[in-house]
DNA sequence: TTGTAGGCGTTATCAA
DNA sequence: TTGATAACGCCTACAA
């Protein structure tokens, strides 16, 4: 039944060869140097043992592993499992394994698992995710990947360059000021924005990006049209519902405000939801728009304009710096969105 | 810059002690006995060390790792994402780490990873996603399963029972059954179904289920209303453009169908744009049902009449059997779904 | 309570 | 080309 584990040692003697000789036969080691025919001896006896080499004492002997950490803030969220589709898919190319964990945006458990990663001595980290402006949280994250990678772990995220290290950046302000400036042009003047919460340094790039593309074209918004809420549905479903209860959007579009913009999808779905909920036509009576192009959303009726992120080549990208040899200097990998318009903001008459 | 790596050896000369008391300060082994003194002054070494034990060189020594495995079908997909979710949680609460991978539906890359598993020693290995008709594919995957779990390792599959295995299966039949009979009840008597490919297991219980849900109420529904067709969003638009371009749908719901149920979520989206890019109506001209429950889908319109699947809980649930000690015969734990009737499918005059 | 020494399964060095 | 044998970093009887 549950014989004892076979070991490398069982395939020498069952072959008659040295430790060895069937340590370099079954894994081809660097100088190929054995015999075809006592090799082929050797690959018999392990199967006809069911050898299966332990991981774990090839790790120690050769002193490197073949795992790659993961973090994210949550696995369940579209925009993350794009990029971990992308990591996944990266790492199974370089012949890595990925050990991921879901963290639910808490700085403990991020550094937990760091350390966690660091004890297995991962080939490399990936931390996939924006910061907040928790300086403390962020520092302290920063010493960890930077004790990590002083050890000879790769590093890299994907968020703000902030941690020291390689970086795919997305451009959010660049995206949203020509989101606003393509609005704009389609006619839309009055806007409010779902801003996300207060702290969170993408949901911020975005609106500044957003509220900046709107100044250059001398509109201004003013702090009333402005809702900080949650970087989720909920979120934009109760930011929407609050500009509402604000006497900011009504019915023919004749309100105070024309279109709604919401920091990423999943929020500028859950405004959409709002809207109905208060008898509001979209993009009747509001048009709105929001950040990532979910795939998953790509359907929702009016279409959603937004702006395109490649997350499964962000996810490729990343996997590839955290891979490649540590520079001095951390590189700075900027990723562009698109701009895509769509029916949640036809033209305004 | 790049010093050697700080083993407890170190810890221990730095301390003054022997590396048997090292280890056992540290860990806290199985007999907790340290003079509190002597532990300290270790803490303390390994502390100004920087020391980080090897997880690797502890999954040798004690024999044992903390790793588990987890094979879904694709981490983009929001059905799986979910189920990962919960997986990563309870994985998290039992102290282990999660090593994922997403095979893109291909049994070779489930057989590799399951090996991969094997060799890293993991605690357990859960295996996400339906299975297909393929003998072949399902016997290998199952021995090397049966073979991995003879060694001590844990399994547990969500899908179908033909793995020999631990199971979380879902009642697929007898909850397409009363959505059948739910959508009797509304007055829809004129049935299509997308039905998935041919050879994929859940697609099949699902059709069948509808199927013989709408037999017992004397209602049957010809081979011509019946699409096969992928298990995706666009194998749902694809197919329900067939059913279009057979005449079978048309506008004021004068057609022969009233309504398509489609073996998933994402398929009936795929078919309500089909149906919108055929300039017809949902529910209007059609009504449309799916299964899954996806959330990020939840705030479709119109919204959609689903089946749902707790499946984070079911990620939960599917941990705690790959963990539990094995019984001599496999477990099956049915999860049923809920019928969720929304305004896709509204009561049909 | 602490220390000594053997072992975990491989790889790699160095002779033969 | 092959074979002893020493690492690899840690745990754990066993002895002190």
């Amino acid at each position: 039944m549950c014989r004892m584990t076979v070991t490398l040692s069982d395939v020498a003697r069952e072959a008659g060869v040295s430790l060895a000789t069937a340590s370099r036969a079954i894994n081809g080691s660097s100088n190929r140097t054995v015999r075809p025919e006592l090799r082929d001896k050797v690959l018999a006896a392990a199967h006809r043992l069911r050898y299966s080499p332990d991981a774990n004492a090839q790790a120690m002997a050769r002193g490197r592993t073949t795992a790659l950490g993961l973090v994210v803030h949550d696995i369940a969220d579209p925009y993350f499992s794009m990029i971990v589709s992308g990591v996944t898919a990266a790492a199974e190319r370089a012949g890595l394994m990925v050990t991921l964990a879901s963290t639910d945006r808490d700085p403990e458990r991020e550094l937990a698992f760091v350390d966690l990663m660091q004890r297995q001595r991962a080939r490399a980290i990936i931390v996939a995710g924006g910061r907040t402006d928790d300086a403390d949280a962020n520092t302290t994250l920063a010493d960890a990947l930077a004790e990590y990678s002083s050890h000879g772990g790769g590093v890299a995220v994907v968020g703000q360059a902030l941690l020291g290290v390689d970086t795919v950046t997305i451009e959010n302000e660049a995206s949203t000021s020509e989101l606003a400036t393509k609005l704009h042009g389609l006619g839309y003047r009055r806007f409010a924005i779902l801003a996300g919460p207060q702290g969170h340094l993408t949901a911020r790039a975005r609106f500044n990006g957003f509220r900046d593309g709107l100044a250059a074209l001398g509109v201004t918004i003013d702090d009333a049209r402005v809702v900080h809420c949650a970087f989720t549905r909920d979120g934009g479903f109760e930011g929407m519902s609050e500009l509402v209860s604000r006497g900011l959007i009504s019915a023919g579009g004749a309100g105070p405000v024309d279109a709604v913009f919401a920091v990423n999808d999943v929020m500028a779905v859950g405004a959409m939801a709002a809207a109905r909920a208060a008898g509001l036509s979209v993009p009747g009576d509001v048009g709105i728009a929001g950040f990532d192009d979910i795939i998953t959303l790509r359907d929702i009726t009016p279409s959603l304009t937004t702006i395109r992120l490649p997350l499964a080549d962000i996810g490729a990208l990343v996997t590839e710096l955290a891979l490649s040899p540590a520079r001095a200097e951390p590189r700075i990998v900027p990723v562009d969105g698109e701009v895509i318009v769509r029916d949640s903001t036809p033209r305004r008459g």
